[in-house]
DNA sequence: GTGAAAGCGCTAACAC
DNA sequence: GTGTTAGCGCTTTCAC
């Protein structure tokens, strides 16, 4: 599969139609300076051969790759994929490609791919979450490209910040809960060493039932991976003790594990116990009895971060630096 | 945010270290050839001053990115995030790097992507699936590059290839719906267009029936897009008609939201209508009743294909250009 | 509208 | 063990 031929460069074009290479770096990059008769010969000349640029010469050259680096807890999650599309998306409207690495929640891993990103010389940076290491944030703020904190609300942003408050949107759901149910309402929440999402929601959760005056015991802190396996563990731990009147999922994927483990032991949704759930995917609408949840704008997650970083990139100033593009519950009947 | 200093260069550090900058190149790449001394002296400046290696000027140099492309239909599809782990977490184990792309089932735009990916010189690309155009064909012919085609199993590969037969495994799972159904299965598959793995799932049926003697009418014959509405969908054309007595899906997806749907209208599953999907998600085990399915071992075919690529990256032999992962039909409650 | 010269920051191949 | 010399293929700047 070797070829001896070497892939021909912008002078080897530049030989075979009479020019310089500046001429056929022109035609290729802004072909309106170029000459009708020098264009048609030039472009003559780069299809005959094949001719495909070298972005990393260019990248080193100019000093600019059009990478954009998005760091994301998992890749297996499908939230992620929206706010992934909305951000690739629009930024490839400039000709700007997304470069993904997963941390798989830890710290660590998310600092050595910041560090890997750095060395690719990617122009700007879009983490999730908020809970970097020190060594990462002050790697980050040296660098001196673009940065944007997304998925969920940071207050204190090392650059730039867009997304959701987590324990707003939590502390709100549960706070109707209450209002519907009584206090008796258990939290399973999905692991949270590493995740802000996850502790966030929590105590969105801790803070509504403390304005209403309650303490949860702790048989009704549940945490377990989210996964609805997950959810059906969280039921049948909150069923060895007196079970709740309603349960708070810290994730739509746990409260269908939650739903289909209830249904099984013939426990009745809403009427025996009510669940919601977080995140409003695909399947919450569909699932009988479907799910009351909460809606977070993904995709325009992305989008906003893809036209902050555009305009960083640009050296526009950025209206705003923290945007916080808000949340709606979606009551249905689960809850 | 800007900084005047510019980041330090290898000559910077070596100025500081008093040595060549071949010296502290080698001290990063390969200590093991430096004296404990000097390895000390340059370590002490490297840190000194934070350097970052500059992955773009190193590949222009080297001729190497350490960055290996992945092009996949969607970044929706939780499918492709197995296969993506598995390729990736290999991968790293050589410190290489996957660039993904999703081509959102254009076989057009899929070129483009691999355009972009030539031209960033990316030292081998996974293609999902084998209805690539001729051109990309040949633009990855020429490029002298590694190439897999993974997920689907291709019987002619471009170069290498790793999946399983969507064929196959679809027309397997019908024969044996034949057995305990009879003859009565409709097929509700994803959407064929740009898709041949959904195309594939659509032959194995037609196969399965045609080889018991059976031509379905075109109402057994539904194709709706990949979500859980379209399970929905799906069902209602179906009844519009005289109901088959079973149902295969081209998707996991699809047959949940047919499920939900037929549960929610009175019909009983299996004893109405026997349901199977396609891919074993998490939620098929999950569901009332749970679903049978075909389960394939996508994490291992990113593994696999990982190891391939490494090893013709390597200049190494590969074994076996095209390898066939199979599959496993999984029985639970649905059918 | 076009071209010449000088790098971008690193590595390969060879010397010492 | 360590250093020297040439690039890698492109863009930048400035001249014409």
């Amino acid at each position: 599969m070797l070829t001896t031929r070497l892939r021909p460069r912008l002078a080897d074009i530049a030989r075979a139609a009479g020019v310089s290479t500046m001429t056929v770096a022109r035609v290729l990059r802004e072909p309106a300076k170029v000459s009708a008769k020098t264009l048609a010969t030039v472009r003559k000349a780069l299809d005959a051969t094949g001719y495909v640029p070298d972005l990393v010469a260019r990248s080193l050259a100019s000093q600019r790759t059009g990478v954009v680096a998005m760091v994301v807890p998992s890749l297996a999650s499908s939230l992620i994929a929206e706010v992934t599309q909305g951000l690739s998306q629009t930024l490839a409207r400039h000709g700007r490609q997304v470069m993904i690495g997963a941390s798989n929640y830890s710290a660590d891993e998310e600092e050595a791919l910041v560090r890997n990103f750095l060395s690719r010389r990617v122009d700007a940076i879009y983490l999730t979450g908020t809970s970097q290491t020190k060594a990462c944030l002050d790697l980050l703020a040296r660098a001196g490209i673009p940065v944007v904190q997304g998925g969920n609300y940071a207050d204190t942003p090392l650059d730039m910040a867009v997304g959701t408050s987590n324990f707003e949107s939590s502390r709100d759901l549960v706070m109707h809960l209450v209002r519907r149910y009584g206090g008796s309402i258990a939290n399973i929440c999905g692991t949270i060493a590493g995740n802000d999402r996850a502790r966030d929601r929590r105590r969105g959760y801790l803070a509504a039932l403390r304005s209403a005056g309650i303490t949860p015991p702790d048989t009704w802190l549940i945490e377990v991976p989210i996964t609805m396996d997950g959810g059906k563990t969280g039921i049948a731990r909150l069923l060895e003790y007196d079970p709740p009147r309603a349960v708070f999922c810290g994730s739509d994927v746990i409260a269908a594990g939650a739903v289909f483990a209830c249904l099984r032991q013939g426990i009745r949704v809403p009427d025996d116990m009510a669940i919601a759930g977080y995140d409003d995917l695909d399947i919450a609408a569909h699932l009988s009895p479907s799910l009351t949840t909460v809606r977070v704008p993904r995709f325009d997650i992305g989008v906003r971060a893809a036209e902050m970083i555009d305009a960083a990139i640009g050296g526009r100033p950025v209206a705003q630096l923290r945007v916080d593009m808000g949340f709606s519950i979606v009551w249905r009947e689960s809850a």
